[in-house]
RNA sequence: GGAUAGAUGGCCGAGUGGUCGAAGGCGCACGAUUGGAAAUCGUGUGUACCCCCAAAGGGUACCGUGAGUUCGAAUCUCACUCUAUCCGCCA
């Protein structure tokens, strides 16, 4: 959510900055239109209530022959009172309803651009494998080692479900552990959070009223499930209000994950890439409300994760995401692709993003300055490691010819000791 | 699933129809005291919004959420949410 007094005193900037995002600049003037409207309601109607007050107490002091003529008066003041109140809920859900639909400003460092075509690779980290073999996509990968049940799993559970086993299943449990372990040397908190949400924290986080149809819903107990441990954590301190000496907050939050990928019809309707539920170690930092602060633990989220690559002897690249391709709450976003040998180009791992004070401001997340100033706070998120999704890029760039899978030295120590995985593994 | 108790400011906690934005305490800020600190004493200290060019000032709303009763609700009624405890069931 924005600043309505921002807007008001910067419109221009505003509706040319919004326009990055392709945020039409009528409905800006729209809300502020709506805005004003709603600022004469509330005069209006407030000091009808400051009447009604006034003669309310007014019938303590009053005579016994007094009285009836002031309470019939404000009676009568009542039912006006009462017809300005819904005019004024009216044009307030109004006004409510449009400022859930404004984005946040895009940084003046981001590109650009209407879509995906426009982001900008910042740069390319480690070297493209070199077979001298044919080498095979994970979905071989996985077959001819004993390492899933895909088939028989969307039987049970339909499309775009997964099950691994044996080496695999390890591998995808010991990689979590590694990143909550260097997330834990961060000065991370971990801690583990339901998958399942109510309305509310949608907001909060910014995916409705964006995106319902990405969202499972299940009506008989009105819950949703969560799609990103980052829904749960940003609204975990809803309506707190902090001490400037609590932040930062920095959360490594553990979750299944549930997307409905409804807008991914057709696209990677095989193997791990893209699937219905997952499980995500997710990086979550509530900061102050000082750019140069949530710059720096933008960079620093992205650094982390370029770590978790980096010990996972991943080649990728820092993809810096435009305009056009970000989405609602975000203000500035870095995604992190993997190198994919059997697609022949890199794929997202991580997104990364500074959310500034936008989401802070739908949560009502607040601190209380050094200054005694109350102020929202910034929260920032990125992924720590998502899978199934990396152990694509991961048993496909360390594949041998003999189909075994190798173990980067730092990911050893959570495999107990193994060098090599799959079939042929000694 | 059944029963009971509860939800008040940054925190704890009093308050059962008007004098309550709300006692008292803690915390915090400033000042006095001190060589400095602690202790002590004094003063101040909620949030959001509206009017006002602004300041000064005035006003409205907020005691879990939503509705209702009333001239008037933290206080009474109803529904809901959440928390605690007990019983039942259970990974």
């Amino acid at each position: 959510m924005l600043d309505i007094k921002f807007i008001a005193e910067n419109t221009e900037w505003v509706k040319q900055s919004l326009g990055k995002k392709d945020f039409p600049a009528e409905k800006v003037d729209e809300l502020l239109a709506t805005y004003y409207e709603l600022n004469k309601l509330k005069t209006s109607s407030q000091s009808l209530a400051e009447e009604k007050n006034k003669l309310s107490n007014a019938i303590k002091s009053a005579s016994n022959e007094e009285r009836p003529a002031i309470i019939a008066q404000s009676k009568a003041i009542g039912e006006e009172f009462k017809i300005e109140q819904e005019k004024l809920a009216e044009i307030q859900a109004k006004f409510d309803d449009m400022m859930l639909r404004m984005p946040n400003y895009p940084s003046e460092e981001s590109p650009i651009g209407p879509d995906d075509s426009a982001n900008v690779v910042r740069r390319k980290v480690g070297e493209l494998p070199h077979f001298d073999f044919e080498p095979k996509d994970h979905i071989e990968l996985m077959e001819i080692n004993d390492w899933s049940e895909m088939e028989r799993i969307a039987k049970v559970s339909g499309s775009r479900t997964y099950a691994i086993k044996n080496d695999l299943a390890q591998l995808e449990i010991a990689i979590h552990m590694m990143v909550m372990d260097i997330l834990r040397q961060h000065g991370f908190t971990l801690i583990t959070v339901p998958a399942l949400s109510k309305e509310k924290p949608l907001y909060n986080q910014g995916y409705l009223p964006f995106a319902r149809d990405e969202i499972y819903y299940m009506p008989t107990d009105d819950i949703y499930l969560s799609g990103t441990a980052e829904l749960i954590l940003n609204s975990l301190r809803a309506d707190e209000m902090l001490t400037e000496a609590d932040l930062p907050v920095l959360y490594a939050g553990f979750s299944p994950c549930f997307r409905r990928e409804a807008g991914a019809a057709g696209k990677d309707t095989r193997g791990l890439v893209r699937v219905h539920q997952f499980f995500k170690t997710e990086q979550f930092v509530i900061c102050k409300n000082d750019m140069a602060e949530s710059e720096k633990w933008h960079q620093t989220l992205l650094q982390i994760s370029e770590e978790v690559l980096q010990a996972l002897e991943l080649p990728y690249q820092v993809l810096e995401v435009c305009t056009g391709d970000m989405g609602a709450p975000k203000y500035r976003q870095y995604d992190l692709e993997a190198w994919v040998p059997s697609q022949n180009c890199y794929r997202e791992t991580h997104s990364c993003s500074n959310i500034t004070d936008w989401q802070a401001r739908r949560t009502n997340l607040r601190y209380r300055g050094n200054d005694g100033k109350v102020k929202f706070c910034h929260t920032l998120n990125n992924t720590g490691i998502a899978t199934p999704r990396a152990l694509v890029p991961f048993i496909e760039n360390h594949q041998q010819k003999d189909g075994t899978v190798r173990i980067p030295e730092k990911l050893q120590p959570y495999l107990g000791g193994k060098k090599f995985i799959g079939k042929n593994a000694k």
